[in-house]
DNA sequence: AGGCGCTTGTGAACACCGGCACAAAGTCGC
DNA sequence: GCGACTTTGTGCCGGTGTTCACAAGCGCCT
């Protein structure tokens, strides 16, 4: 089954989390007819240094050819194959509030290889309603199924975060995307990531201000 | 106006990042009743641990009193000064698409201290509407305001992003959170911050297969 | 066939960050 | 007033990530 030797090296996470932009801009690059980059031009379209791309291609295995670049098709099918884009992926979104519903119609999923297969409420009014269509189902009908491949975006209230956190993980999900305001207590093997909006506005508001802050030193 | 000596010390992004968390749980302890917090019990609920927060509070200067603990009242203070919070913020979405809709109705920016003024979309089907109780205007009439404490959400396709990323930026706004999955240029002293929601995903993917791998080695 | 120019892959230095462990400093009880 | 206890703030170190700079390797041209 396995096509390469499987170099098994082990990839840092900040190269984890860039390895989607670059798959991102290969597949743009691939539609644009160009079939050959090199990585100063790979590294300006994916706004990074163009040493740091080809360390990060490096823990993937030598895709490039010296004097000429990457291939574009090749490179981004190891891409998607370390990042197991192979297999299929599909998602469970959980609270279908404001933030939910939107989610439930994103063309981005489809579009970047990711089924979204349930939909999931526990308001009664809700359950068995139709979102984007898809029938929106009660959480104990998702911790019924099978949780192989599968990643629950939670999308509740903060304050039932973690009862649904809880009830994914019984049923073996390892793989959590939280847009609730709170914190996640998981058990080790669980991977959560998150998903603030008002923590980036903040991030944001404190480089303005020291920005000016700094503006003010020089111009008093 | 300034309570303080202003350290005017170098805070790291890694404790730029953290800050609003921690200051979301002392506002939650704070509704509590709590008005004394260890940095222990705050970095049990803030997801971390104690040194690392007590480094991270460092920082800002020496709020805490030893024996004792933390003021709640005091401490969140302190860093909603920090993070710029203390002038009003506003916000302005641009693209209302099913994203831009979501975030428009979406009530945890008020509840964090973000107003959204603006609601921006080019398509004249859509400008003049309601969404939220506001008025949704075209991209003109938003480059005519004042960009002061502005931050910009661009919730538009791909294709459309840098256009408004440079229109805005032409108008003075410093301060850019992008949800459209591509890359923005900006000239120097304006940050940009993305949200791309199947990278995420795609993140997580990785994670998982990598945990099946692992498992695959010792049970073969 | 051989040299030349271009690009990759990586060794090494550097900056950053997280965690341990402990001294400094304050409170509480008597 | 003083000693014991509690908790903060930080020096230090190991690991991680990023950048520079260059040798190695490949194709092309003559």
């Amino acid at each position: 089954m396995s096509t390469a030797p499987a170099p098994r090296r082990e990839i840092p996470d900040a190269t984890v989390a860039r390895l989607p932009v670059y798959l991102r801009v290969l597949r743009t690059l691939l539609a644009d007819g160009v079939d050959v980059v090199s990585s100063e031009e790979l590294a300006e379209a994916a706004g990074v240094r163009s040493a740091g791309l080809r360390r990060d291609l490096s823990y993937l295995g030598s895709y490039g050819v010296r004097g000429v670049g990457y291939d574009v098709a090749r490179l981004a099918d190891e891409i998607a194959r370390e990042l197991g884009l192979t297999q299929d992926r599909f998602v469970a979104i959980v609270g279908m509030g404001n933030l939910g519903h939107a989610l439930a119609a994103y063309s981005g999923f489809a579009t970047r290889g990711f089924e979204v297969r349930w939909l999931v409420d526990n308001d009664p009014a809700i359950v068995g309603t139709q979102i984007a269509e898809r029938c929106v189902v009660a959480l104990e009908e998702l911790t019924r199924q099978d949780p192989d491949g599968l990643i629950v975006v939670i999308a509740t209230p903060p304050a039932q975060a973690q009862d649904v956190a809880d009830a994914v993980v019984a049923m073996g999900v390892r793989s959590i995307l939280n847009f609730a305001p709170c914190v996640l207590t998981v058990p080790d093997g669980v991977e959560v990531r998150k998903v603030d909006l008002a923590t980036e506005l903040q991030i944001l508001a404190f480089h303005e201000q020291r920005g000016r802050d700094d503006l003010r030193e020089v111009n008093p």
